[in-house]
RNA sequence: GGAUGCUUAGCUCAGCGGGAGAGCAUCGCCCUUACAAGGCGGGGGUCGUAGGUUCGAAACCUACAGCAUCCACCA
């Protein structure tokens, strides 16, 4: 028996353990149908977050449900190496020791990352197991590992030989902070206040002055011309002369070109080849030297003459007062401008002229590009997702791989140290004769194999066979590009299939604001503060069903509070259900000839809830889902049937047909939400007659047509009706609601047996079946039947209710009228429709023409 | 500059072609042995604005406004 109170600690405890233990999660049945998914790799960084929690409980609620749904379900987990992250975390740590990384070196520096992963790892282990995931442990991968480090040799070297890999120097975003080159996609552009400088530059030869402008004053050791619009009219004539570039004094032609744009700045630009991507261009164009003025860490060098040595911007301020001094400030204005910052540590991006490996992205977008257009696409959820990934492959440029780290999967490429020729291989070549690359590949080159490479991908593996591709991945829309679009096309490209059929996309979650978390704003929310105070089940109850796929949401102690008091009330529920089958209960099948009309109604009911549940698990919407069961769990059976069935109870020759009903609907409600709250519903139906081991052994229930039943249904809703309108009145007269009535029901009765449901839950003394034609009662339509309430009433009082009924009756029977004598409506309206008008206008004219008699018989 | 989303009850949000819904809050009545973390009964909305399509629009289309987010550019 169940406790009185629901205690999600308590019941919680220790469950996960026992699952896990017992293989529940494991996959391989061979006689089912495969089902596979493959978990978002948390970053081995730290703790998990509730980003992470929004990743995982749809998969498990999926994987839950598959199971039960019979099929072979595996669920991959695993963890993210996360390359930059994680080593600035580790260095981070390091600097507190009072150490750095270079102290250390490549190996020791190795070795410390190692510790890191290892104590974050089971971090991560221990919070899966707080959450519930019902991950198959046997498949768990790293993308460090092993097997994962010699699909990224495959895929490099392969990809190299195709030549979808280069080397080459092209401006990159370089972070000088963590010294490292990052892709486009780890740039966050924001808007930042700066100042725009507005400099001299007087031309050779000439009295003549230009005004150029930059925000980036110390670039300009590095500047090799300045250039204006040909077609702007007041510097065509300077075209082909010189100007001395304020900052050193060197000469630098005037060139024309229409890249500039005349109405920005003075519309007279500086080219700095190597700090700029569009200067780059331009030089490239006309052939100027690149020259670097900035080192790895963005401090100036030797071309800065005095400013050497200087940070970017020091220098930056030094040189500006000097400017100033020798009289080539114009003007400084302020300027709010995007800047790019390192997503990982925040500093500003510096463009910069680097070697670098790319992976050359327009073949393997363009092979995405089509395989969307067609029938074997990957299927977003919601759809406007794909436009998202398609958007992007087709505008996304050369994606840039080496970062100058450490930790990460080192780039197999080797050079010859007399030749410094280039060896790419997955093995390594004699190490007397060639160096390895010191850089490692961005670490999403290696998550975007995750699908396959966890599968056993490139060797070819049973499991590979059987679970690739994976039906769905569920993620949030902030890495379709970092992470989805990867994925895809490295499996288009090496396995020729799309790595998942369906990806279910959802939104980030926000505090209770609406802002975003973060550690600057101190909002964050700590998933195991929240389980702490409401459980699990509830957190996951509130964040899979509290929102709508793809949108944001927020996080609401309000929520948890109600999907905690949720769950309390299905726990008393099967208190009561337990306590009214008794100790030693043997469950027995539903004998249909047997039932009562309520236990038909309840019954059909839960029918009709399967079949639409179903179909929205089916299409993975967890909200529409929950919302169904919800309402089913609460009115019908929470509200109505259970308190029926007590009035059942007290006959003995319905026992064994309501003990049957109650326990099948109270067992199939704990199904149902099984996959979404896994321990408590554990605990519940572990606590039932008849239970087997564990809920994980029972299958998903069963849409049974024999047992829906529209009349059914009617009968039930008629008594919830009559019920409804008797109690109303009483609350609206001020009638204490267990006084007793006496109440007819007129003409005769609507079905066998419904006066003690009458008499029990509205306290008459008294049911009685006759046609009544006096209207001194107050009474209620229900198309076929009246109820009538006999008690000394006040005339007046009850006039007035009528005529308020009346009008609205009126009202609805002109609504009615008006739709069905509309040509329009007959022609055009579905059938279904049309009917289902018919008859409630029926229904109103009734209940009008009963109102209006005893509105006659008053007067 | 381009794209996407949002705007519905006091608050947070569902609904997305056939009579406005939920949770919380609010008001009234109930300690009725499943549940007071509860029950029963109420009140509260011209569904951002303006046009259009349709027999019928909160829902579809077009503009506009406000709020978000993403991408690109920014000398």
């Amino acid at each position: 028996m169940l406790d009185k109170h629901y205690d999600p600690i308590a019941v919680e405890e220790g469950k996960y353990a026992g699952w896990v233990e017992k293989g529940y999660f494991t996959c391989g049945d061979k006689t089912k149908q495969p089902f596979s998914l493959v978990i978002p790799p948390p970053n081995v960084t730290g703790k998990l977050h509730l980003g992470h929690v929004m990743d995982t409980i749809p998969d498990d609620i999926i994987a839950r449900y598959k199971r039960m749904k019979g099929y072979d379900v595996l669920w991959v987990p695993g963890m993210d190496h996360a390359g930059i992250a994680t080593q600035a975390k580790v260095e981070e740590k390091l600097r507190l020791e009072g150490i750095s990384r270079y102290d250390l070196g490549r190996e020791k520096f190795l070795e410390k990352a190692w510790e890191w992963k290892a104590e974050y790892g089971k971090t991560i282990h221990e919070q899966w197991a707080k959450i519930g995931l019902s991950v198959d442990y046997n498949h768990e991968r790293f993308t460090l590992d092993d097997g994962l480090s010699a699909a990224v040799r495959r895929v490099f070297v392969t990809l190299y030989n195709e030549g979808l890999i280069y080397q080459g120097e092209r401006i990159i975003n370089w972070d000088p902070e963590l010294r490292t080159a990052l892709s486009n996609i780890e740039v966050v552009h924001q808007d930042d206040e700066g100042e725009f400088f507005y400099f001299i530059y007087e031309v050779e030869g000439s009295d003549e002055k230009l005004i150029v402008a930059t925000t980036r004053p110390e670039t300009m050791f590095g500047d090799t011309a300045v250039f204006v619009n040909p077609k702007d009219e007041r510097y065509r004539h300077l075209i082909g002369k010189k100007v001395y570039n304020p900052a050193n004094g060197e000469l630098l032609p005037i060139m024309g070109d229409s890249y500039v744009d005349i109405s920005f700045g003075t519309g007279a630009m500086k080219c700095t080849p190597a700090h700029d991507p569009n200067d780059f261009a331009l030089a490239k164009k006309y052939g100027f030297p690149l020259i670097k003025v900035l080192d790895e860490s963005a401090h100036m060098n030797e071309l800065a003459g005095e400013f050497k040595g200087m940070d970017r911007y020091e220098c930056r301020k030094a040189l500006v007062e000097k400017i100033k001094k020798e009289g080539h400030l114009d003007h400084i204005e302020k300027f709010v401008h995007s800047v790019g910052h390192s997503e990982r540590s925040g500093c500003v991006v510096e463009p910069m002229l680097s070697k670098q490996w790319f992976v050359k992205m327009r073949p393997l977008a363009e092979r995405v590009l089509a395989q969307q257009k067609s029938s074997e696409k990957v299927e977003f959820l919601p759809k406007r997702f794909e436009k998202v990934l398609t958007r992007w492959m087709s505008t996304c440029e050369d994606w840039c791989i080496s970062r100058q780290l450490w930790w990460g999967h080192r780039i197999p490429a080797y050079y010859n140290k007399e030749t410094g020729e280039v060896l790419v291989s997955e093995t390594e070549p004699d190490m007397n004769l060639y160096v390895q690359d010191e850089d490692v590949l961005d670490t999403w080159f290696s998550s975007g194999l995750w699908p396959f490479a966890t599968l056993g991908w490139p060797e070819k593996t049973e499991d590979f066979d059987r679970y690739f591709p994976t039906s769905v991945l569920v993620t949030g829309y902030d890495i379709i590009f970092f992470w989805v679009s990867r994925m895809i096309f490295q499996s288009l490209h090496f396995t020729d299939r799309i790595p998942f059929q369906k990806v279910v996309i959802h939104g980030l979650i926000r505090d209770e604001h609406g802002r975003k978390m973060s550690k600057s704003l101190g909002n964050g929310i700590d998933p195991i503060d929240v389980i702490a105070k409401y459980g699990i089940d509830a957190l996951r109850y509130f964040i899979t069903t509290n929102s709508t796929p793809g949108l944001d949401m927020r996080y609401s102690d309000e929520k948890l509070q109600s999907a905690q008091n949720y769950l309390n009330k299905i726990w008393n529920a099967a208190r009561y259900v337990e306590m009214t089958l008794g100790e030693g209960y043997v469950p027995e099948p539903i004998d249909k000839k047997a039932l009562g009309p309520l236990e038909k109604y309840i019954l059909s009911r839960l029918q009709d809830t399967i079949k639409k549940v179903t179909a929205k698990m089916e299409q993975y919407q967890f909200g529409a889902a929950s919302g169904i069961l919800y309402d089913f769990v609460y009115d019908d059976f929470c509200s109505f049937y259970l308190e029926m069935s007590k009035v059942s109870m007290a006959k003995k020759e319905n026992e064994a047909m309501v003990k049957a009903t109650l326990y099948k609907v109270i067992k199939d409600i704990v199904l149902l939400i099984y996959p979404y709250c896994p321990f408590v519903m554990e605990e519940i139906y572990l606590s039932l007659p008849g239970a087997k081991e564990s809920v994980m052994l029972e299958s998903y229930p069963e849409y049974d047509a024999s047992l829906h039943s529209p009349a059914a249904e009617r009968n039930g809703k008629l008594l919830e009706e009559m019920i409804k309108a008797v109690r109303g009145f009483k609350a609206e007269r001020k009638i204490a609601p267990n006084a007793p009535v006496k109440l007819i029901v007129s003409p005769k009765s609507p079905w066998k047996g419904i006066e003690e449901y009458l008499a029990r839950f509205l306290f008459a003394k008294e049911v009685r079946f006759e046609k009544v034609e006096s209207a001194q009662m107050e009474g209620f339509s229900f198309g076929k039947v009246d109820i009538y309430i006999e008690e000394d009433v006040n005339e007046d009082e009850l006039r007035a209710n009528l005529e308020k009924e009346l009008e609205k009756l009126l009202f609805e029977v002109s609504r009615g009228e008006k739709m069905l004598s509309n040509p329009g409506f007959l022609a055009k309206a579905p059938k279904e429709k049309l009917d289902a008008e018919k008859a409630k206008l029926e229904t109103n004219k009734m209940r009008l023409e009963a109102v209006k008699q005893r509105l006659a018989g008053l007067k």
